[in-house]
DNA sequence: TCCAATACCTAAGTTATTGATGTATATTTG
DNA sequence: CAAATATACATCAATAACTTAGGTATTGGA
């Protein structure tokens, strides 16, 4: 498979970005959709996926609020307002990245996209 | 500033296309190549880019020579066959992860705040 | 003469990941 | 119905790529 050290920080930006997209969501739920998403190609992992969470929820960014489906505990994260702020900025940030990538990548490859 | 977690990953991509955009180039060359392509925006330290280099000749996808400018050594890194190769692979690489994230965040990219 | 630029380098510390492991409940299948 | 698989949370040691800070030495300009 390819490099996955491209995706170094972007965990956050995808995560915040869905919860927008849908409202609320759980672990789990993330990680699949992520997987829907990107046909397979991507799969967040939970060691990644849970310290990213807390960080995030740390940082002020989402809340959650934990539900019990029969026995079994969920717990769905939400944007705060703060976090809400930060979605745009972070999908910004990765736009102006990919930009600033095509200045070093694209001048032979150039004007196709 | 933003965010160089997304750099992650993207310094040798970066150094082999440089180095088959121009052939041959020194180390010092290739921070101040990208410092100008980018205007400023992207500074590579030279704390990543000396292991990157050497990480690069090890797995013998570049070569040097070095050179004397008077009495001061310059090392030239150029592309071996195998790291001919590995640009374009590395380029595809780097498209296809854009590609994945935008499955992800376009869905609706939109502006506000 | 002294500072900035050129040019190489290493090493400790930081950080976001992977991969392994753990716990427990729910559901599907043979 | 038992067993395997899926759901759902979590932590932690190891790893990899960086940053920051340091080091050496030459060259050019004010």
């Amino acid at each position: 498979m390819h490099s996955k050290e491209l995706l170094k920080g972007t965990l956050k930006t995808i995560i915040l970005k869905l919860l927008r997209e849908h409202g609320r969501m759980y672990g789990y739920e993330i990680t699949q959709k992520v997987r829907v998403l990107t046909s397979g190609e991507l799969v967040i992992t939970e060691g990644a996926l849970y310290p990213a969470l807390h960080k995030l929820e740390r940082d002020q960014l989402v809340r959650t609020e934990q539900e019990y489906i029969g026995r079994r505990v969920r717990r769905y994260y939400s944007l705060t307002p703060l976090g809400e702020q930060a979605v745009g900025q972070k999908v910004r940030e990765f736009d102006a990245f990919v930009q600033m990538m095509r200045q070093i990548l694209s001048p032979s490859t150039a004007t196709d996209d």
